[in-house]
DNA sequence: AAGTGGTCTAGACCACTCA
DNA sequence: GAGTGGTCTAGACCACTTG
């Protein structure tokens, strides 16, 4: 029943680094230091390490060191911005608040996001637009508790990323289902696309690595041809 | 610039394995024998088959021993068939081969299989139906040189899992696109669809665990709301 | 040359499954 | 209780990067 140690030293350091402990971009100490430091075996040390680069919190570089994985940085945010252009590059959209409400969770953001009725959520509705024309507008829910303060950072908007990483949260990989819908007389407008237009619709559920639940997202694609999912 | 251990005696175990040394859902030798069999660490031959046991080659079971996973199976094809129920369910539709041929690889299957002109494809056109409605047109590209003898095999049609598992290759992490199209007027014609009508293209390129290319599929899929592709 | 992660070994003990 | 995979340890040596 106790979990194996190599995984409360994982837990450990993710928790050190969402501290801010080790800054990202910032070599870690080495595999000796780190080991004698926690009491274990050069080899556990490497297994929890090992186990957090494949959840992309730090990279292992031979004959360099271990450095911090900057969850903000582009690359990473790939892993949550799923259009592409035919050529694998992401969409560099412009993305537009539309308004950011604060309230009580409804049921399905309960269910989505793990919450009680008494729970406090942040909306965020967004449009991204590339050359000024829209083709994405985006749904976001996020437990107030998480994200205190969120409506009077400044530098919003910002996407998941950052403003996870600015709360101490690590994002792990998170849950996508991609299905069919059609535009809402609202979304309609928004996207200059007629009622009932089919729409591709892409709903995400993202958790932090210390099993947070962090973000419910449910964006509506206005697709077109030269654009895909990966 | 040698492969390391572990990763040479996964490839001869994997081998093996295609060749049908040991049958899907059978038990191989345990850590021990495997690893006095190939001269090589029991801490090594673990790495190589945790390994095998990330690509879906075997399952571990504590207590049990290792077993050879069959990939012909359906949770395994669950990889494979990407459109889903509401509920999480695959769609279990009814494929029919609309019609099978064999000709020189065109430019596109050249860049997508890493064939040369000269090399020769299969090509296999088939509509999904559920209730006795279509819901997907599929073309899938082959190498022929891969599959001898594809079309005399009796039991067709089967999908890819099926046909590479009784050719000796092993499926590994397919390359997945998804993106939106039109009906063409033969799609049009299959799906019951009006011509131009929107279409979720799945594009999906099949590379077996020893690096062939094995299989290019386009799907063209009419989705109802209730189903999502995951 | 010094320091890092990567590979490889050998062996002890634990947790689970099944007869 | 015998057999399996899972955890943990200790230490040697290799390959790569950097000053």
């Amino acid at each position: 029943m106790t979990r194996p140690l190599y995984l409360q030293v994982r837990d450990a350091l993710i928790e050190r680094i969402a501290a801010g402990a080790w800054k990202p971009g910032a070599s870690i100490p080495n595999e000796l230091d780190l080991s004698r430091e926690y009491g274990v075996s050069a080899g556990t040390m490497r297994k929890a390490l090992e186990i957090m680069e494949s959840e992309h919190v730090v990279v292992r570089k031979q004959g360099r060191g271990t450095y911090v994985i900057d969850q903000a940085t582009d690359e990473l945010r790939g892993r949550y911005t799923a259009v592409r252009h035919a050529n694998g590059a992401r969409v560099a959209g412009h993305v537009e608040i539309v308004d950011v409400m604060e309230g009580a969770a409804h049921e399905q953001e309960c269910e989505r996001l793990r919450l009680e009725l008494s729970d406090t959520v942040y909306r965020i509705r967004s449009v991204a637009r590339v050359a000024g024309s829209p083709y994405m507008v985006e749904q976001i829910s996020m437990p107030a508790r998480l994200f205190p303060d969120l409506l009077k950072t400044n530098g919003f908007p910002r996407d998941i990323s950052a403003i996870a990483q600015a709360h101490g949260k690590l994002l792990g990989k998170p849950e996508e289902r991609i299905s069919v819908g059609q535009a809402s007389p609202e979304v309609a407008e928004l996207l200059l696309v007629a009622p009932m237009a089919p729409l591709i619709v892409l709903d995400r559920v993202s958790i932090s690595l210390d099993g947070n639940f962090v973000e419910w997202r449910v964006a509506q694609c206005h697709l077109t041809a030269n654009c895909y999912l990966a």
